[in-house]
RNA sequence: CGGGAUGUAGCGCAGUUGGCUAGCGCACUUGAAUGGGGUUCAAGAGGUCGAGGGUUCAAAUCCCUCCGUCCCGACCA
């Protein structure tokens, strides 16, 4: 991608209105733009990142079974009735009559509709175990939005929810969905913290929430400085439990629950067992907040310059950066090195804006592109580029000839 | 929904004991120079001062109402 032609409008100074640093960061690096509070567009640095983090959870869900599928948002209330939630959750929902006069809600969440598909469908005990799961927006008509995109009205979750015949299948598909959690933040560049939670309005017996500590978050934890034990805050005051607690602020990025069989007793989701008899399905559903999780992501990856991003999650895996556009020959090497590395499968944006270099350079940072080639009339004097990491900011003069070697064999590391 | 803050050009701000044609920086347009950390000079374009109403000879400025946004709280898979 050639940055002159692409759609980057970086913003130099921090917007007005805006405390946390993941929302400065994502607004001045062009990730998102507002709308209205708690309502954001994905401008094309962001979309890329949200496709990065949205393959990572594919490739995890895939890899244990997982089946991902579409769901409607628009949903009638008539469904939401079923189970009694167009009360519960009344205070979130965004509902509205059609021009038929039919009550409708976007959905925020949707136990109820993949119950049904799964009542239309399942009959028999040989239909199960089977998971479902899809990527798509939510709506919830957010009393408080807060932090950008960490608490919004319209934001983006992977949902999974499994189908099994009785509590053993449940178990081992919780745990593995469990496992396959660590996994995707891990590859996200987070360090996860998993505790054992309240399933809330989900319903159900037991839930666990996967948080991490971060500048600001919705959420708290005690964290035991002896034995390491977290426990979820929930009234403020420190677990009457051994040990020294230090309160933490956490975002939550995801919740799974082990459901049972709330949803499919009310809508009716049975199947014919082995032993002739009709049961409701076991259900668990796993819950992550894509969008949230990026901003997580660039709350715990920055500095004073810009964001860091993780490998696994940066727009683009390198930045080609000639110093001056007016020099020929850096332009040409550079342009060389782009069609190399983009034939070696790597993902490349090149600067090749006619800019100052410290513009140039101040961008780079902001955008948090993890490798940097530098591409310049003081270096190629030697014959050499200089390849910049931004995490750690050590630069590496490398041989012109060997530029494409080097970056290939630091993304492989 | 309670408490607090805030709204002037795309962005960041000044101007508010009422007073001339509403100003600055960045960005933008044109031209020139420059070229390793937001470079320099010159000339330009860009405004319902959040909205509505009121007071006044005169309102960005004072009063009332409403709206937007952010923070704290309540709420929240």
């Amino acid at each position: 991608m050639y940055w002159s032609k692409y759609f980057i409008p970086t913003l130099k100074e921090i917007p007005i209105g805006t405390e946390a640093i993941s929302h400065q960061l994502s607004l001045r690096a062009s990730l998102v733009h507002m709308l209205t509070s708690g309502v954001y567009s994905y401008l094309p640095v962001g979309y890329r990142v949200l496709r990065k983090v949205e393959d990572i959870i594919r490739q995890e869900m895939d890899a244990i079974g997982c089946c991902e599928l579409l769901l409607p948002s628009l949903h009638p209330m008539e469904i939401w009735k079923k189970t009694g939630r167009d009360q519960t959750l009344k205070e979130i929902m965004i509902t509205f009559d059609n021009k038929k006069g039919q009550h409708m809600c976007l959905g925020p969440t949707h136990e109820e509709i993949i119950t049904t598909l799964a009542k239309d469908y399942i009959q028999s005990y040989r239909q199960l175990p089977v998971t479902l799961y899809q990527i798509q927006t939510k709506f919830r008509d957010e009393m408080r939005t807060r932090f950008g995109i960490v608490r919004a009205c319209e934001f983006i979750m992977k949902d999974a929810y499994s189908f099994d015949r009785n509590m053993e299948g449940l178990k081992k598909n919780y745990e593995q969905q469990l496992a396959a959690y660590v996994r995707i933040f891990k590859r996200c560049g987070l360090d996860p913290i998993v505790v054992a939670a309240d399933s809330g309005a989900m319903g159900g017996s037991i839930s666990h929430e996967f948080l991490v500590t971060a500048p600001i978050g919705e959420d708290a934890i005690w964290v035991n400085t002896i034995n390491g034990e977290v426990v979820k805050d929930v009234d403020g005051t420190a677990p009457s439990l051994a040990g020294d607690w230090v309160k933490k602020v956490a975002i939550e990025l995801g919740h799974i629950f082990q459901l049972g069989t709330k949803y499919s007793d009310s809508l009716g989701a049975v199947f014919l067992d082995e032993d002739g008899k009709q049961k409701p399905m076991i259900m668990g559903c796993y819950g992550i907040g894509v969008s949230r999780l990026i901003a997580a992501i660039i709350e715990l990856n920055s500095d004073q310059a810009g964001i860091i991003w993780p490998k696994d999650v940066a727009p683009f895996d390198v930045e080609l950066l000639p110093v001056q556009a007016s020099d020929p020959v850096a332009m040409e090497l550079a342009q060389s090195y782009y069609t190399e590395l983009k034939a070696a499968g790597v993902d490349v944006l090149m600067d090749d804006r006619d800019e100052s270099a410290g513009r140039k350079f101040n961008d780079a940072d902001l955008i948090g592109i993890p490798l940097r080639v530098i591409i310049g009339k003081r270096m190629l004097a030697q014959n050499q580029v200089e390849i910049k990491d931004r995490r750690t900011g050590v630069m590496t003069a490398v041989s012109k000839d060997n530029l494409k070697e080097e970056i290939l064999k630091r993304l492989k590391a």
